[in-house]
DNA sequence: TAATATATCGGGTACGTACACGTAATAGGT
DNA sequence: ACCTATTACGTGTACGTACCCGATATATTA
């Protein structure tokens, strides 16, 4: 059976007889070349409408020579947090789908804790050839310069994880923030009704972070309030990552307040709060926090965290890169943002999860 | 900047200057076809190997003049539910995105409730050429017998939310239903903790998607006997799927039983006990069911319903799809079973769920 | 008027693979 | 020895698009 049963014609070739002119015209038509009298050109134009002609991908790509070069600026996976491992695959599957129809993916990760490395990796970036950036603005200031010098080079940019609204990306492809952490409220919620006190934990040794996990605090509160819970809510800041820092800060604030029934951890960093919670043989205390890192994980299993929230990083490095795809190589629109949805993982999901 | 720059050669006109033969030689090779000594075909084949020889997907769909036949075989979008809508809008997405590779894909459509659609729709299925099947395998017996005529027409097939274990598919996509049901009842278990009666019903017409309940029964039961909850459970099986026997089974079974704290539903029909519990303005039970249903999510917003557990059915039905177009198309490995993740929907993450 | 520039277009080849067809060499049969 | 089959290849065209290179016609300039 042949592709052709359908009898459908359509193609360059058809427009050009219809049109009366050689393929070349139309080619020229369609990529919107100069050397065609606006004469044929409208009627070329009007006649690829009337067709509705949609180009053959694979033949287009098979005859252009044009090489995609596609640029990915992320965090290191560093000791501290493998969180980055995720998107990173995700860029990495996309990569071997979309390889052999010309695209090239050139990676460069930086340090979380050092804004210079970021810069110096935009400086480099820019010294090749580039079509199109993923990127994790973790740094403000130094992501705006960065995407000032992209937009003077007309070259596309697609944020990742977090979000720099109004600056014209391409499109934004990661979490909303705000219910994430209304959602946290909810579970932590669940597990401890209206009684004892509630636990903010933000641990992040970066201030330039800092944004990110304050608007999760804005809905973890939001919903106490929305909802008239009238559970006290303390907060608490560690700069310190290191376990010990973390342990002293907790021990200090158990003792203050003796009746905490749940803690909310607005990052991966999750693990170091339930290790010292194992350690300390504390029992009587809920623990919600983020991410599927394997340390979580087993946390989970234990019973130590009851719920960890994930928002698909592998996903979002996938989809980062196939919104560069789909605007660039195959020229169709993307929306603007796409938020991830906002997964619960239990001890009875999490085996079925995928990142 | 051009594709070539890499400097690699590779394809079938590098392997056939390696080998000294033709180009045509080499693509016996390929496809195994026959008139090739053994001689040079081991040394192609060594070529091959040697340079890793990737096909050029591109120009391979564009020179190949055959057309690939899909078939889907899945329940009609009713009245009752429009549970199939959702994977029906999976295959699709996967269609638009296969179709220009000359992919086709035909789809057919039985009646939930009746047997014999299903088969007259197998025996259309058969009457014309078809190069894969995916589909819902509702009815075991029938099932059965369709996949042995499809076996002995070497058609590779798919099964899609519901499995027939061993039964040699090209592979299974869909949840896993025990585990399904566990986490409904830690669901249930966290709504109510340990006081209190559960209630499982099964809300089903057709004997056949029996046994998938009573997975997820099993399930269920097994979460409270592993956590050594004493929760009395009770379990209704309800044949008439209307309102009205519904809701007058569930008033009986409401007065008999004072104390339930929690009702599981095992399907989509969640919305009509949730519809019964709003009009009989009882607020004390927690209610968990299933499915991304636009109902269910009107009773999830109110409160009447607490947690919907959802696996992703548009994704079922795009992988389906996609499965088939790597095995046959690719030529690529998919593995034998691709549970779905179990996800959790609340009031305050449905707004973000992708179905 | 002739030379030259510019605008408008067509011919033809290439991308990497599939495959129909032709051809040469060998084997087997009478 | 001749004819026929069979085996083992090579040649050439096609898929739909991109794009180089030229050809022609018209406009501009000296």
């Amino acid at each position: 059976m042949k592709k052709d049963d359908g009898l459908e014609l359509s193609g360059v070739k058809e427009i050009a007889r219809r049109a009366n002119v050689s393929i070349a015209t139309v080619d020229r038509v369609i990529h919107n070349r100069s050397g065609v009298s606006n004469k044929t050109k409208n009627n070329i134009l009007a006649i690829i409408q009337e067709l509705d002609y949609q180009p053959n991908i694979l033949a287009r790509r098979l005859a252009s020579k044009k090489l995609f070069h596609f640029v990915i600026l992320i965090p290191a996976i560093s000791e501290e947090t493998e969180f980055w491992k995720a998107p990173l695959n995700g860029i990495e599957q996309a990569e071997s789908e979309i390889k052999q129809y010309g695209i090239k993916i050139e990676k460069y990760f930086f340090d979380q804790n050092d804004k210079r490395s970021f810069v110096s990796q935009t400086k480099k970036i820019l010294k090749n050839k580039v079509d199109g950036i993923l990127m994790a603005p973790s740094f403000i200031e130094e992501s705006l310069e960065f995407i000032k010098a992209c937009q003077d080079l007309k070259i596309p940019y697609v944020f990742i994880n977090s979000d720099i609204p109004s600056q014209d990306s391409l499109c934004y492809i990661g979490p909303e923030l705000f219910h994430s952490g209304y959602l946290g409220a909810r579970l932590a919620n669940f597990a401890i009704k209206d009684h004892g006190k509630v636990l903010i934990i933000n641990i992040s040794k970066e201030i330039d972070n800092y944004h990110h996990l304050l608007r999760k605090e804005e809905g973890f509160r939001a919903y106490f309030q929305d909802n008239n819970k009238k559970n006290e809510i303390i907060k608490a800041d560690i700069r310190q990552t290191d376990y010990n820092s973390v342990a002293s800060l907790l021990d200090e604030l158990l003792t203050t307040h003796s009746d905490i029934g749940a803690v909310f951890v607005t990052n991966s960093r999750v693990f170091s709060v339930a290790q010292f919670l194992e350690k300390s043989s504390i029992k009587n205390i809920r623990l919600i926090g983020y991410d599927f890192l394997q340390e979580n994980i087993e946390y989970l299993k234990n019973d130590v965290i009851d719920f960890l929230i994930c928002q698909k990083p592998q996903e979002q490095g996938y989809r980062g890169i196939m919104a560069l795809y789909q605007n660039l190589v195959l020229d169709v629109a993307v929306s603007k943002t796409y938020f991830m949805p906002i997964d619960i993982i239990t001890k009875e999901n999490y085996l079925f999860y995928r990142n």
